[in-house]
DNA sequence: TAGCTTCATCACAAATTCATCACAGTAGAT
DNA sequence: ATCTACTGTGATGAATTTGTGATGAAGCTA
């Protein structure tokens, strides 16, 4: 368990020397990056054991990098997120993660999770894998993908993540603040109303299928599969 | 969701004033405090749904008087932190703190964060999932759906916070002026027979089950499912 | 760099909901 | 029975909310 390399994507100086200090202690070689490119250019010259990389980066954000990690490698990937409600992102679809740890937290949670990582990337593989099928559509979040009546759907990151939120979520109406916070963030400034173009986008995609994405008039929006 | 009190410390006064009027927008009832000192009188005198509290004041720093205040609360706080400052303080994480946020931040974060904090406050126990059953109807608070024996009833907004309202609390009557304060809000400077047309509309929709809601003669409205 | 994709925003059109009013109807009081 | 105060209801124009195409900025690729 010693020796083994771990890339450490922070822009914040200080977090990236703390987290330092402490798996070194453990016995780890750390290597530092501190911003989106830097880390993926060290991805593809060097083989890790581990990725941990922090969310809010400027440049490339935590969420675009990790998608860039897995369209290459399957190199295990911790995030490190701010604590609010980006469980469900987390959970619901990103699945290309393989753990994830909100801030503020303690470096020894930190650390038994760096180990509790490692040891089932070793003893591999029940790759969290789950397809998700709703009506006509089919969800496969590890490889970014949704079919549609089995024809593969082009999508956009920003589609592919509001209609896999939805569709997650199914049932559920979400206020297009919500759904800002959920699908772009917390740190999102724009209009509300930019969520209206998305889903105008996707009923456009989806076709005959257009309204399993139905308005609720006055609140919001919400996936539907049924009536 | 309403009324909640918050308490925002912060030397800064135009920071102050520029949270507190975006918070009063969102319904919260703000106190300021200027320094540390200040704060921990505050919340000693009132109970505070949660505090903000910035690490930079003079006198007491944010630090300790977080630790302070966990000393005999356990109020939620979010402290608002420099960038790249004081990160082996958060980690330690002994201090108790439930967010913090990083300047310079958006105040659509703030609040986002305010309200993923006072929801895990409350254990979640406001979770409107929960169904209601009362009579013919079933209610979906979380899903906005409202079903009459089993076929779900077409209602716009004000239809359905006002029905919603009404079953929540069955057999309590509300004059006119209540319900306009509980559903349409406070600021709803209009006229009291506006309720009576929502009414009937819903009295509609109810079709054979209208005697759901009761006209109490000179007085205002009820649900009502027996008799 | 040029060409392409994605994205956010705006403005206008369309759809839906809302508040109000006037008048009809009803309950309760005298 | 008659009167009065209150409630029911249909119509209507205003206000709010949503749909959508266009546009320019930003980012990515070659």
């Amino acid at each position: 368990m010693h020796g083994l390399k771990i890339l450490v994507a922070d822009d914040e100086e200080k977090m990236r020397q703390v987290i330092r200090i402490y798996l070194e202690n453990e016995g780890y070689i750390v290597i530092e990056a501190s911003n989106g490119q830097e880390a993926l250019e060290k991805i593809k010259e060097t083989k890790f054991a581990l990725v941990l990389l922090d969310v809010m980066m400027p440049e490339i954000d935590g969420w675009t990098l990790c998608r860039k990690i897995r369209q290459e490698f399957c190199t295990p990937i911790i995030m490190i997120t701010a604590r609010g409600e980006e469980y469900d992102k987390l959970f619901g679809f990103e699945l290309g993660v393989d753990d994830y740890i909100t801030k503020p937290f303690s470096l020894r949670e930190m650390i038994a999770r760096i180990k509790a990582v490692l040891k089932r990337s070793n003893g591999d593989k029940n790759m969290n894998n789950n397809i998700l099928k709703v009506g006509a559509l089919e969800i496969k979040p590890r490889y970014r993908q949704i079919f549609l009546e089995n024809k593969e759907m082009v999508l956009t990151p920003k589609e592919f993540e509001l209609l896999n939120f939805l569709c997650q979520n199914p049932e559920i109406v979400y206020s297009r603040e919500q759904l800002l916070n959920q699908v772009w963030g917390y740190d999102f400034l724009g209009d509300l109303r930019t969520v209206d173009t998305h889903v105008k986008q996707l009923r456009e995609k989806l076709g005959s299928h257009k309204k399993y994405i139905c308005t609720v008039w006055g609140t919001g929006y919400k996936f539907r599969v049924g009536d």
